[in-house]
DNA sequence: GTTCTTGCAAAATATTTGCAAGACG
DNA sequence: CGTCTTGCAAATATTTTGCAAGAAC
């Protein structure tokens, strides 16, 4: 299996365990960004500070990304392979307030704001909320 | 006292208990939005719960507004007066990264954006995080 | 061995609800 | 009385840490 994987781990600087793999695994499957109680369900038999660190370990490598989408969980998504999760690197998110899915909008870069001088800007967080395609059959 | 804290209650249509009275104080002095933890804090005698229904009342009734500003912790804000919670009167809000404070930008509304129209746009979060001035010092 | 990772347990924090007593009209 | 509000208790959910056993090198 992932050698596509084993690379992605590689070439940010993350060692290749079993774990790993398969959390990256599910992440790359997935279409839209998934919270640590969703991942959990998925694995079954790991456990939840495992899963927590590895999303961690993967965070701070900037593999994925988290997103606070005011649903009250934390989700996370795999970050474009340029990402250096700086603020042009952000996108709009998207959370379907019917089936409470959040999806990247990579297309879309969240649009500059001026502050005061006197506010240091780090970084953006925009959560579109509305209502996804699927939900709207 | 609270001749206009009772008319703020009375024009959004809440009772004025005490309680609700002393929250609304002291979310009018706050410059800063404020969470349900910090809120406990100020009331020392005061009951988790109640607060809790209190914004959420406050809340129902568009007194106040809430914002995840991603630090894990919802906060509180007074709307302005002649808000009414829709798109057009969202404004972006600032959470600083040292002292966690999170301040309403009421002049900055928050940009449009043009969604792909397989979504529906009911409301936008827009937090920007960075380093207010108190703390640039 | 040494370092990093994992599993289990439990703490810490935040949010939310049930229910009975009380306040108020 | 009847409705709304409050206080206490407890449930739920999420996030986070301590520690010892295990794996990797």
């Amino acid at each position: 299996m992932g050698t596509e994987i084993d690379n992605k781990l590689h070439s940010k600087d993350i060692k290749p365990t079993a774990m790993r793999q398969l959390v990256l695994q599910v992440l790359t499957e997935q279409k839209t960004a998934i919270s640590l109680p969703e991942l959990e369900r998925k694995f079954e038999k790991a456990d939840k500070a495992t899963l927590y660190r590895t999303l961690k370990t993967f965070e701070k490598h900037k593999l994925i990304h988290s997103i606070d989408d005011g649903s009250g969980t934390v989700k996370y998504a795999l970050c474009q392979d340029t990402c250096e999760c700086q603020p042009e690197d952000l996108h709009v998110h998207f959370l379907c307030a019917k089936c409470n899915q959040t999806f990247c909008l990579n297309d879309f870069p969240i649009p500059q704001i001026n502050l005061p001088s006197s506010f240091s800007l780090e970084s953006v967080n925009m959560v579109v909320k509305g209502v996804c395609s699927n939900c709207m059959i």
